[in-house]
DNA sequence: CGAGCTATTGAGTAGTCTCAACAATTGTGG
DNA sequence: CCACAATTGTTGAGACTACTCAATAGCTCG
């Protein structure tokens, strides 16, 4: 029982930082030459922090894969101020919209770079490099994935663990460094775990408390000990927890 | 103010009660010929109420689409037993599940008929056939919109506001009929809105004193005023609200 | 240094859960 | 058809979690 892997370590994937050097996930598998066609028919921009990210409205969705930085999807209750919702890290994709669901707005977080590219246009690509289109199903089906997990999040968890959860998330998605440097209030946070800023802050600080967090500035939050925070997520077996 | 459509009725679709007549959304659009195609690819299975439905552990997801009764979708939490997650109604399509995703089971609820496909015949079929390509991603979508709805009742939402919403979508996406005949208990009313059973109970209860459910017999039951009901789920702007 | 913002911490409150009793419904065997 | 058991639904009282409101501390930037 000493050498088995963690089930977080079997999600671990390569570091990507906050500047992915690798091929995302999208463009895997693609050869050489399809990989030139992709960058030739994909727009590259680049945005500011703060900066606002078009999206057309379109029926057809958008197709976008951020390279550097990370964008935030604020979504715009009918009832009050812009909220956020998730975010997107280098090397995926974003989650389209349909057309029915509730308005939302893009943003670039620190400076970042975003390749898209137009439905009709990605069609085509989709249509003449089959593993694109393979590809892309596993995209959605991943983000289709990740929604779930949110759900399960919001819905069966306390605050510890939503907390705990968010947090071990964004440090795997982000290749596990050593350091989040999020830029993300308290108040954001609590707007995706659906806690108050209050909440939030208190089980930061319990989480710092038990060792699994350092924060050398409250924005800047080390993981100090993946395991611990990783166990106080509320995923893993008690089977497994006695341990 | 007196002739405006209601937010809810715009959402609003013919009836299909729990049988469909009417073509699935995945094959709109399709000619004769190809329909052909695509009834001699798919299997057509029928299960009685109760029957577990396989889903292929493979990779690549099995495409499946619900023509007669519904699919109940049971995920297994490591720690507990099996708890509803999300239903199926005629006319749509299965949610693929991801590799990594929680383990689950379907079920059929009712008699039910579902025409199904491996992901490989599946990707062929939709070679073939641009405007199937187009109208799965397209069910992707809306499966990803509904996912993030859920996020948003899970979240955001009271116990009221959850039932309510709960019911109007299923009440709405089974084509609004008389009544709601769903064959499900508090409990699991309950684990899909994550609520106790007590609470939702309570929450029909309430709904059914502010005139907007009768309940004929306690799982039955009757939507007597949508837009009372409607307007329980916390979905409208106060603007409009006060109308 | 002080203004403005964010984060922390505390005390009291509201809403949902837990536990428990009871009622209604459904199913079963006589 | 009834009597009975088993299940499901309803209702109430108290507990607990996270929220609200409020005060203080810490960081950032002029």
């Amino acid at each position: 029982m000493n050498a088995i892997v963690q089930p977080w370590q079997l999600a671990a994937h390569d570091p990507v930082a906050t500047t992915t050097q690798r091929r995302p996930r999208l463009f895997r598998g693609l050869s050489g030459r399809q990989m030139t066609q992709v960058r030739r028919t994909f727009d590259d921009d680049r945005f500011a922090d703060g900066d606002p990210v078009p999206r057309p409205g379109t029926l057809a969705p958008h197709v976008g894969i951020v390279l550097t930085g990370a964008l935030r999807e604020d979504v715009m209750p009918h009832d009050g101020p812009a909220c956020l919702f998730g975010l997107t890290f280098p090397g995926e994709m974003l989650s389209p919209v349909g057309r029915h669901s509730a308005r939302s707005q893009l943003h670039a977080m620190g400076a970042t770079r975003l390749m898209s590219c137009d439905a009709e246009t990605f069609a085509r690509l989709m249509d003449e490099i089959p593993r694109l289109r393979m590809n892309y199903l596993a995209e959605l089906q991943d983000r289709l994935a990740e929604a779930r997990r949110w759900q399960v999040l919001l819905g069966r968890k306390t605050a510890v663990e939503r907390v705990a959860s968010m947090l071990f998330w964004f440090w795997d998605r982000l290749g596990q460094p050593e350091e989040l440097e999020l830029g993300l209030s308290r108040a954001e946070l609590g707007q995706m775990a659906n806690l108050t800023f209050e909440t939030v802050s208190r089980q930061i600080k319990a989480l710092e408390q038990a060792g699994a967090l350092a924060l050398p500035q409250p924005s800047r939050i080390r993981v100090r000990d993946p395991q611990a925070l990783f166990e106080a997520t509320g995923e893993v077996p008690p089977t497994q927890r006695a341990a």
